[in-house]
DNA sequence: TATTGTTATACTCTATAACTATA
DNA sequence: TATAGTTATAGAGTATAACAATA
């Protein structure tokens, strides 16, 4: 059926498709510098994040519900970060079917040495065409997005 | 050394954060929305739009130069869209060693089976928390940062 | 020789389901 | 019984390098 068509705006569409393209054109950008000057990828850098942010350490389920991946899928990440040395995984005292991760020292030199040259990066890709004003636009809007998209999840 | 620090401003980190965020939460649901609609993924229905708007067909290297995907990896996703009828490539006859790859009209029928609810699912998740105008202006500052990852490129 | 594309291969990431162990 | 996490397994997607065919 569908008598009405109600197609995105002009702008609407347009703004969705370089949303997707610019994420395309940063994300391997982002990647490779991340591995060239940390060692880490992506996902690994984002659980260092999330641990460095929480010195008391998380569980996984914790980690896990911040990263948005599959229990499964924290753990092969978490895997390979113990093999780098960039974080601890241990039995919890007072839940011991719990783990508390935390990132070590390692871990946190691992973000020390990936920053500048992350930060120089995106300075220079993703802020380099786009004012102050855009930019502060960019992440009043960017976060309302956010919190609908979360919103949307229950949260 | 790095004497100088220089770090991004906060507005600068919540919009990269926000962006990223963004991007985590709306590809799954429009991943599953192409393939219960179309049965198609992400990468493979960007082929077929490419290929939609080239009716006199592409060959592989021009649509994996719009993919931003390597020479394999687009024969990947070419060889699933010919299992699934939604595309069909043949040697070119100006270049034998080129092949042209065309849409089909179940390719054309599959990207109109996914298109209305994945203009719904745009209209209730990434647009429904901000104004026409913040659209205007994502869409604006996208695109110039867009312009300005592809000449870093050299496009 | 250079270009177009495929194939062989390997690796990363992710998920589901079955499982272990604690609560 | 329910919860936290791991393991076994599988599958999608991607890339590199070697290759074949054509220009």
């Amino acid at each position: 059926m569908a008598e009405l068509d109600h197609p995105l705006s002009p702008d609407a569409m347009a703004a969705w498709r370089a949303f997707l393209e610019v994420g395309a054109l940063m994300m391997p950008r982002v990647e490779a510098q991340l591995v060239e000057a940390g060692g880490v990828t992506s996902p690994q850098y984002g659980v260092l994040l999330a641990l460095q942010a929480a010195p008391q350490g998380l569980t996984m389920t914790q980690v896990a519900h911040d990263m948005v991946v599959s229990k499964s899928g924290l753990t092969y990440q978490v895997d390979r970060l113990i093999d780098l040395g960039l974080v601890t995984r241990a039995v919890d005292p007072d839940d011991e079917r719990r783990r508390v991760v935390r990132i070590t020292r390692d871990g946190i030199d691992a973000i020390a040495a990936v920053k500048d040259g992350h930060v120089e990066l995106l300075r220079a890709t993703f802020f380099a065409a786009v004012t102050d004003d855009d930019v502060a636009d960019l992440a009043r809007s960017l976060h309302r997005i956010l919190r609908h998209l979360r919103s949307l999840d229950g949260e």
